[in-house]
DNA sequence: CTGCCATGTAAGCAACTCCTTATGTAAGTT
DNA sequence: AACTTACATAAGGAGTTGCTTACATGGCAG
């Protein structure tokens, strides 16, 4: 039994193979359909269609089916947390802001004391 | 044969588990050793030493050994380049320096024609 | 209907991950 | 010296990943 994973260990576990990054890169520039996506791989297709499961559990892909078509659009809601997460870890909020907080403290400490 | 992985795949595979995110986040506070790192976690001390092998590997944390402690410091440069990974994705940088970028090179071709 | 085309799914295999227990290794303690 | 502390490494196993080939599905063209 897994255990199913959270949702973040999703997204970053897709993004950790260079195949996924450059399908992801590719779907920068507009959706495409599986074969568009396949062709500059050197993989066969159904490793690529594995690949864009991946991607589709984390969220970072949406596919819809037209025909026998299978569109796939990007989705940069996911990135949104893994951006949080980074940021957050990153001392880009802290280090600061929580720099910022204790001089705060400081100050009403010593406006207290007044 | 592996073949070695490029350094962003081991930073996002390093960021996929759960269990070493949060021995990230603790390491947030301060560095610590190997011995304090484990004692939130259920797992033996081996497996707390192997995520933190993967976590060196990836470039995000610094092992120092001083006497018989290890001690481990966040590293967060490696999250610079996830973060600008993820921002290009997002469409944050896109959508205004690819224009940028495209404008560039228009404006190029037309000196060089002239 | 028959056959192609685009794609997904199944089965199988090598390689990797993440855990375990057992065994080093190096420094401090008695 | 023998013992403990703080850690690493080794060996092994269950589960997962990433690829392959072979087959199934479902729309379309003749």
């Amino acid at each position: 039994m897994a255990g199913a994973p959270d949702q973040l260990s999703l997204v970053f576990a897709a993004l950790a193979d260079p195949t996924r990054r450059a399908i992801l890169s590719r779907l920068r520039q507009g959706s495409a359909t599986a074969g568009e996506l396949a062709e500059p791989f050197q993989i066969s297709r159904p490793a690529v269609s594995q690949h864009l499961r991946v991607l589709e559990k984390a969220g970072l892909i949406e596919r819809t089916a037209s025909a026998q078509w299978r569109n796939c659009t990007l989705r940069t809601e996911p990135l949104d947390d893994v951006s949080a997460w980074i940021d957050h870890h990153r001392g880009l909020w802290n280090e600061r802001f929580d720099l910022l907080d204790e001089r705060l403290r400081e100050l009403k400490e010593k406006a207290g004391n007044d």
